[in-house]
RNA sequence: GGAGGCGUCGCAUAGUUGGUCUAGUGCGCUCGUCUUGAAAACGAGUACGCCGCAAGGCGUCGUGAGUUCGAAUCUCACCGCCUCCGCCA
């Protein structure tokens, strides 16, 4: 959410960085309403003020009937001061949902675009994998391999059902294992952190109030994460954490949930888009300063394409157009890897920060001894998701015979195998 | 799941027959006095948000509603913590 004086000051660059996002949100309204409610509030401020007066007079006052009189009078006051709450309150409802809807602004070196169309590819890392001999999907070499069974998984989960299996789990753990060693050396505190969450944290982030329908539900009120940005920002919600302790680095593991309810067409075979998959986010909050969350963004973005290099896995960087963005975000790239059997970059990693936009909705300030309290800067970036990685891995390493050549830096993770088949 | 107890401005506490609580006190911390320096002692200060140019005002005693002229104090719901029992990786 972004700062009403804020809005109010900048009107205009507000109302063009909707506009840019493809959002219609009516400021001037939002304007409107909001002198309205500092108005309102002005009132029933000054009623309260003059009950509080004298109520205490009628504390001190030994005079019975003047008493009596004194509470008369309140008793009228206080309708009054009702009747105004009420009023207040309904102005104050429509303004928190014109607020909840008001987007980021994005950068100014944001690609201007109108949909995932528009995104811009920037750079590019390896060749595109090609085969001289005929390619196999990952679905197709997966289930040779005995890597993976969706039939089983639509038996006992449903559609977009799963079991990793035999080397299919050895190699989601290799993975694993050596993601915790290439990003545990980048000096992130490590967390493991709960994927059902109140409904607060999904606010905070921004997944709701729009996207609602991808969200799992529990009969008690709670959400499935689908992602830890979303526990992980919800640690320091209402806190005042000392200036001396950003930035503070997360690396936070969690299953994620996502109904992908908008998607039924899409990815309905292989392990591209799942349900119920497994994640590690690079989580940085840091200084109310601009040049810090583009220096920690490129940062962690990078650390992510290192890692697909050190994989060896082609990629391209994409970064994400004005009309693509989330509500939250003031700058985003996706990171996209080369999937041969479809002929396309595919994405595996997402990079955005959000300003102050998340910690001012999580109440998350930091304070130093001389300074005002101010709200931290906030950006994420995943550091890698299974079993999404492993079709990048599974199809660009293929070989003629069917079996798969295991990327030198996760073998020491099976057992010092080259190839599995 | 059952029974009981409890949430006060960094920490610890006072305050619950509603009314100078404008939330007291101790510790910690900050500044000052004193001192060659430090300690001690003494003095002052020390939660947060909102409105306002300011003076000042409003709100917050876990959160939210309610009763009342007036709520830390009474009522209800929710959240959290503790103890005991039950169950359980």
């Amino acid at each position: 959410m972004l700062d009403i004086k804020f809005i109010r000051e900048n009107k205009e660059i507000v109302e063009i960085g909707a506009k840019k996002k493809g959002v219609k949100v009516d400021i001037t309204h939002l304007i409107a309403l909001d002198d309205e409610r500092l108005k309102q509030l002005k009132e029933v401020e000054d009623l309260r003020a003059e009950v509080n007066k004298v109520s205490n007079q009628i504390s001190r006052n030994q005079d019975a009937a003047l008493k009596t009189q004194l509470i008369e009078e309140m008793r009228s006051v206080k309708d009054e001061i009702k009747k105004k709450e009420e009023n207040l309150n309904t102005i104050m409802e429509a303004w928190r949902q014109i607020m909840l809807q008001v987007p980021n602004v994005p950068d100014m070196t944001v690609p201007e675009g109108k949909s995932e169309e528009d995104n811009k590819e920037i750079l590019t890392w390896g060749e595109k994998t090609k085969f001289d001999f005929p390619s196999k999907d990952h679905i197709e070499l997966m289930l040779k391999l005995q890597m993976v069974d969706f039939e089983r998984g639509v038996k006992v989960h449903g559609f977009r059902g799963y079991f990793l299996q035999n080397d299919g789990a050895e190699l989601s753990w290799a993975v694993w294992n050596y993601a915790r060693e290439f990003f545990g050396a980048k000096n992130f505190i490590p967390f493991i952190a709960p994927a059902i969450v109140r409904k607060e944290n999904l606010y905070g982030t921004g997944h709701l109030p729009s996207g609602a329908e991808d969200i799992y539900q529990t009969q008690d009120g709670d959400y499935l994460s689908g992602t830890a940005e979303i526990p992980m920002m919800g640690y320091h919600s209402n806190e005042i954490i000392p200036k001396e302790e950003l930035p503070k680095r997360y690396l936070a593991f969690s299953p994620c949930y996502r109904r992908e309810a908008g998607a039924h067409g899409k990815d309905t075979k292989g392990l591209i888009r799942m349900q119920e998959f497994f994640k590690l986010e690079q989580l940085i909050l840091c200084e109310a300063n601009h040049e810090e969350s583009v220096k920690y963004h490129e940062e962690i973005n990078k650390n992510y394409e290192e890692f697909l290099e050190s994989l060896g896995i082609p990629y391209r960087r994409l970064e994400i157009c004005t009309g693509d963005l989330k509500t939250a975000q003031v700058k985003s790239y996706d990171t996209e890897a080369w999937i041969p059997s479809q002929n396309q970059y595919r994405e595996l990693s997402s990079a955005s920060y959000y300003h102050d936009f998340q910690s001012r909705r999580f109440n998350i300030r930091y304070k130093s001894k001389e300074g005002p309290s101010l709200f931290v800067h906030s950006l994420n970036s995943t550091a890698v998701a299974t079993p999404r990685i492993l079709v990048a891995i599974v199809e660009n390493f293929q070989q003629a015979d069917g079996s798969v050549k295991i990327p030198e830096v996760l073998r020491k993770y099976m057992g010092g195998k080259e190839f599995i088949k």
